[in-house]
Formats: structure tokens, C-alpha cells, sequence
DNA sequence: CCTAATAATTAGGTATCCGAATAATTCTGG
DNA sequence: CCAGAATTATTCGGATACCTAATTATTAGG
């Protein structure tokens, strides 16, 4: 969980404000993150965004738009185009709510399940490859520090953000 | 409105292997910083992108829009596209090049590097009161967790991929 | 010179996104 | 009961950010 760091030689790094030391690094991983993903999804038909989606849609069960659009942060407008592009490609379905008509419900295709356990196990695969090129030791270590992450970060900027109106800004 | 929780995202106990960690880990730090990002850098009048753009030119000193495009690993098109609206903005400045008539040099204007500094301030006093948020023993843990992240990552995912031949998409 | 290759731009297209306007439905307070 | 408010979804116009292909300059190599 640590990393060797020699009280003696620590100077800059311990003079170096945290603060300034998130700048630096937090953009950092922001880009290499970002290459990643390209690489992780690379050979995908669907969009990384319309991907996103179909696995929130399939995880739900089946919901009504809004839900969508809260989950993924997105106005109302936007997931309604996103579903409609999915429902286009036969992925997803959109039927009426027996409760209340101006509902829909909407959920996943036998298709559009097949497609996402098809990329899954594509996206599996190339995280396994990009991890095997990591030796055991830097395996676990990057683990390890994923999980430091997530749990920090998870904590700040929240599943869910509430509310967050005017923030003063 | 039962949200039933398919136990996916559920733990990521001792027994799981390590791929499967990471299949879980990966997506949820990309969410969380994702919507960091936003927080991070509200309030800019600027685009996320933009100012990528704008902040890699100033790094460059002055450069053809071919390194831009490399750096970014972007299309020269948008590349383009991108630096024309900033010219527009009175970001930067297009000038040709003495050595070669096809090759523009770009750079930054004065406001356009006094908008960096203002901007970069900005985020700095985000990251502050983000960072605020954690008790010191969790800062600190977060600085340790993100330099063995981008250390280990950065091996992955390079400053610079070379020839990816199939990248595009 | 005339053709290759290089550098940048323009044109046309797609994917996200947004806010505002619209439409349908349900809720609610008299 | 019913008019207006609220909810839910869609459509519309507009912006950004990408891409590929075509076009325009310019330089380099035979």
C-alpha cells in the first residue's frame, strides 16, 4: 500500500504542497485513463456513451427514462436520443407503463443482452492483456491503489451528486 | 421504483480474481472522475477540450499544428477546427512559418496566457476545497494511491503510444 | 519540371450534449 | 368535477467535438 519513500531525500516531495501535487497528477491520470479506454473498447460497434447506456439500461431491469437520465447525469433530452438510437439498432425496447401512461419502460432486447455479454467478454480480454504486461508485483499494487482510489474518490465526488444548486461559484 | 441490485458491483473480496477486480474498479474510478472533471473545472468559459488545447499550445512555446494533433491524438481536421475557434477568441495566434509556407505556427496571445493562469487558479482553489473535504490521513492516502496509479499506468498507456495504426473510432 | 509527399483547411457527416417548446397525461385544490 | 400545475417524454434548434475525404498550397525528389 506504500511506496518506499526515504525520509531523508523527501524534500521536494514532502515540501511540495498536496494541493500541488493533485494538480499535477490528477490531470495525469485523467489522460492516461482516457487512452485506456479507447484501447479497452477499441473494435466495438457501439459508441463508449451508447455502450454506457445499454449497460445502465440492462442493469435496471427496466425503467422509465428518467431514471436514465439521472443515473447517467444527462438531460432528458439527450437520453431519449440515445435510447431511440438504441432502439433503432435493436437493442433496447420501449413499451408503455401499465401504471401511468406518460411513463415508458424500457429495457434491453434479447439482442441487445447478447451484444453486451459479446463486448464484455471483449472488454475482459483487453484488460487482461494490458495487465499482462504488468508484472505481478505492479498487478497488485495497481489494484491496491484502484481500490484507495475509488473508495476516496466515491467520497467526494459521490454516486450520486445531491443537489448541488449554487455552489456559490 | 425498485432499483434491484444484480450484486455486480458488489465486492471486491479476496477471492476475486484479479481481472475481475479490476473489470469493476476501472469503470467506477472513470465515472467518479468524470463527474470530478465537471466539478473541477465549472464555472470556465472555456470547454474542457479547449482548454486542453489551449493549455498543450502554451506548453509547446509555439508549434505546427501537426504536433498538436500528434500530442492530442487527434484528427489534424479537428485539430484545425479546434485552433480556429481559438484564434477567434483571441486565444492564439496563426502565423506562417518562415522556414516552410504550408506549416502555420501557433501560440499563445497574451490573454490567451493570462486566461491560462487565471483559469489554472481556479482549478487549483477546486481541487482545495475538494481535498478540504478529507480528513488529512485520507489525503494522504489519495496522493500515494494516485502516483502508484499513474506510475503503473503510465507504463501502459505511454505519454505517447507509437503507431496504433488502428486507432480510429 | 512534374509528380510525391506534406501541411493545413474545408466540406459533409455523426454522436453527444444542452435548453426551450410541445404534447400527453396525471395530480390537486377549490 | 375541472382548470391549472406538475410530471414525463419527445422534438427542435444550436453547439462542440470528432472523423474521413476532398481541396489547396507548398516543398521535395526524380
Amino acid at each position: 500500500m506504500n511506496i518506499e519513500q526515504p525520509a531523508a531525500r523527501a524534500a521536494t516531495g514532502e515540501d511540495m504542497e498536496r494541493i500541488e501535487k493533485i494538480a499535477v497528477l490528477y490531470p495525469r491520470l485523467m489522460r492516461v485513463m482516457g487512452r485506456l479506454r479507447t484501447t479497452l473498447h477499441e473494435g466495438m460497434d457501439l459508441t463508449y456513451n451508447q455502450f454506457k447506456m445499454l449497460l445502465t439500461i440492462n442493469d435496471r431491469g427496466s425503467c422509465p427514462l428518467t431514471a436514465l437520465a439521472a443515473e447517467l447525469q444527462i438531460a432528458m433530452s439527450s437520453a431519449s436520443e440515445m435510447v431511440e438510437k438504441l432502439v433503432n439498432l435493436g437493442l433496447v425496447r420501449r413499451t408503455a407503463d401499465a401504471e401511468s401512461r406518460r411513463r415508458v419502460v424500457i429495457q434491453t432486447t434479447a439482442a441487445g443482452e447478447a451484444l453486451i455479454v459479446e463486448l464484455q467478454r471483449g472488454i475482459v480480454d483487453n484488460y487482461r492483456i494490458l495487465l499482462g504486461r504488468l508484472e505481478e508485483a505492479d498487478q497488485d499494487r495497481l489494484i491496491k491503489a484502484l481500490e484507495t482510489l475509488v473508495g476516496i474518490l466515491e467520497k467526494l465526488g459521490g454516486e450520486e451528486r445531491p443537489e448541488v444548486k449554487e455552489a456559490g461559484r
